[in-house]
DNA sequence: TATTGTTATACTCTATAACTATA
DNA sequence: TATAGTTATAGAGTATAACAATA
């Protein structure tokens, strides 16, 4: 009579699961650069910048999955303080291509050291073994998905 | 000079891909249900209930994270489709115990088995052993941050 | 006429706060 | 007076659509 016990629940699907840790990671990600005056996606739009997926303001809102001017918000709060220089392209005076000033990669570089402590938080959980195969399946998914970074 | 050369980028940490595989995860897994007028806050709720996590909307409030006012919102529409049915509590009768109905358990078997379908796709990019190993992996950082599901 | 960037506006999601009923 | 639920309101985040500049 209950379906619950022939099927795995729901809660235990990878698509859920990575939902749900997804929102958890992302919230504890959000909290430990709160103090630098960033969100997520201001780190992710550095990310991009510094990885060389993108320069101009259009790849980026590609690369990025956003709407173009989710792109120009970002980007004027981050010239704002001083993480990035916008710079018109000789070529086609239309583009605007994002540049990473030392302060921007000084930046970026302190919150991949926020990202490294809490992977350690996390991994503490797993194995060794665990926690590399959890690496490397996320990777492979990423690649899949298009996303950055390799 | 470029940081990057050595440290491993950001876009490759757990937190990052785990943020970014989520939240595609969320956005497949809610395409996938919105032709049962559903979200994915909605299911979590079915979820719950039928998992036995919580009854009360407060208790579900607690488990699923978010305030009790979205729980009464969720639950007007779930109860508005016919999927659950609102019991006061006899012994308590400012308690509203959700029960879920024949229905309601019909409709999550379905959002069950169109998560299982994007699960296989997931995987298909790996092999069994990785798909496991992940799996199980996000299996113990679930239980290690008390989210539902076992 | 098409494209890049920008601005203006609206929509979705969710929380906070005020309120009602019961304890 | 405290708690469960509800309603009303507000805020964050983001998209869509209209617009300007350049091609």
């Amino acid at each position: 009579m209950d379906d619950d016990v022939n099927r795995l629940p729901l809660t235990s699907s990878l698509v859920f699961r990575l939902g749900t840790l997804g929102s958890l990671a992302t919230a504890r990600f959000s909290a430990a650069i709160e103090s630098r005056g960033l969100k997520p996606k201001h780190v992710g739009l550095l990310a991009a910048l510094s990885g060389g997926a993108a320069s101009s303001q259009l790849e980026l809102s590609r690369v990025m999955g956003v709407a173009p001017s989710l792109v120009v918000s970002l980007a004027d709060q981050l010239e704002g303080m001083g993480a990035l220089r916008r710079v018109r392209d000789p070529a086609d005076r239309r583009r605007q291509t994002l540049v990473l000033t030392d302060s921007g990669h000084a930046l970026l570089a302190e919150c991949t050291a926020l990202a490294q402590g809490l992977d350690a938080e996390l991994a503490a959980a797993l194995t060794p073994e665990e926690g590399e195969a959890l690496r490397r399946a996320l990777g492979v998914l990423a690649r899949e998905a298009g996303l950055p970074g390799g």
